[in-house]
DNA sequence: AGCGCCATGTAATGCGTTACATGATTAT
DNA sequence: ATAATCATGTAACGCATTACATGGCGCT
């Protein structure tokens, strides 16, 4: 039960579901309209999507008569509700930099709503950690290598450099943000 | 007949092959140990994308029987030299921003050993377009709707302004870059 | 003799993509 | 009436992930 794991659209479903209950299409809605979603609005991603949530008992979808408009309206389970938190406390690996940067913003986007200031600022001290480490590995790495490349080799990775350097400046940024009110 | 599409990871092989005749144990180390990869350096997703390819005709591999130990080298076959500066030189979509960033950035690290000076120009003078289309847009959509957002949904949607912003800086100065060679 | 590394693979599973399909409603 | 939009889905396909499996080689 609940054992299979949820992959990244669940969680945005999660998420988006938890802050207003919707229908797929309204999902669709959004992964259309807003520029966040780097997620695919395709009916063949999300409905299956709700319907494996809906499976797992995270989610549960009631069809709305009220309008006349076949409308099936998805909200959390407590079960959802826990696993969605769940995912956010996780703890901010240095291998989520390099491969799951995404699920990292994602998770963030949603933490203030979810768990609160003392959640997002906790969140984003392990991410500042985590980059205040990774970035000058990186920038050395690209110093001791940047000889032997080709020119755009050598550029495309100076674009990683600054991607982080970005990502670090952001999140001292953001801890700013929160410290000024608090 | 190499009719179906080849996925990032294939091409990402192909780029690698194009540079230099390589193992998948070769392929794996490379994935592992430069901080460019994102990708996977599992065996279960290397070692059939290059059977694949093989399938395709786009890659060769024969053993090695120098060494005594079992080693396979795949090279790339004219067809799948052809297929890699075609996926090169494909025009740079807006739509690329949003949900194939990382495509791109891969496309341009091989872009000039692949298709030299006049490529990479060209590949940056239409990314730098697309980007400063793009950038006022995202900064037009940020400004509008941060009233109505939660604090870390602003903060996380100022991230990736500032990452756009980020890539259209490093653009120009990699245009300079080529730019005071030539 | 045994442990760890080199090097290659397979199997189970589940996800996303693309394309297709359906019916009901609002606007012209 | 008919086109466009709302709203929900299914089917085929291929890919990545995780875990497992195998055998040769090097060191101690």
């Amino acid at each position: 039960m609940a054992r299979s794991t949820i992959p990244r659209l669940g969680y945005a479903l999660l998420g988006l579901l938890s802050q207003q209950p919707s229908s797929g299409y309204d999902i669709r809605k959004i992964f259309t309209q807003t520029p966040m979603g780097s997620f695919s609005d395709s009916p063949g991603a999300i409905y299956p999507a709700l319907r494996r949530l809906e499976a797992q008992n995270l989610v549960r979808g009631q069809v709305s008569s009220s309008g006349l408009r076949q409308r099936k309206i998805f909200r959390l389970t407590p079960a959802g509700a826990t696993a969605f938190k769940q995912w956010l406390k996780r703890p901010v690996k240095g291998d989520d930099l390099v491969r799951r940067m995404d699920d990292l913003l994602l998770r963030f986007s949603f933490m203030h709503r979810a768990l609160g200031e003392a959640g997002a600022v906790r969140f984003l001290k392990a991410l500042r950690e985590e980059l205040t480490a990774y970035v000058p590995f990186l920038r050395g790495y690209y110093n001791s290598h940047k000889a032997e490349l080709a020119p755009s080799e050598h550029l495309a990775l100076e674009s990683g450099v600054r991607q982080y350097e970005t990502l670090l400046r952001w999140s001292e940024h953001a801890l700013a943000t929160y410290g000024s009110k608090s």
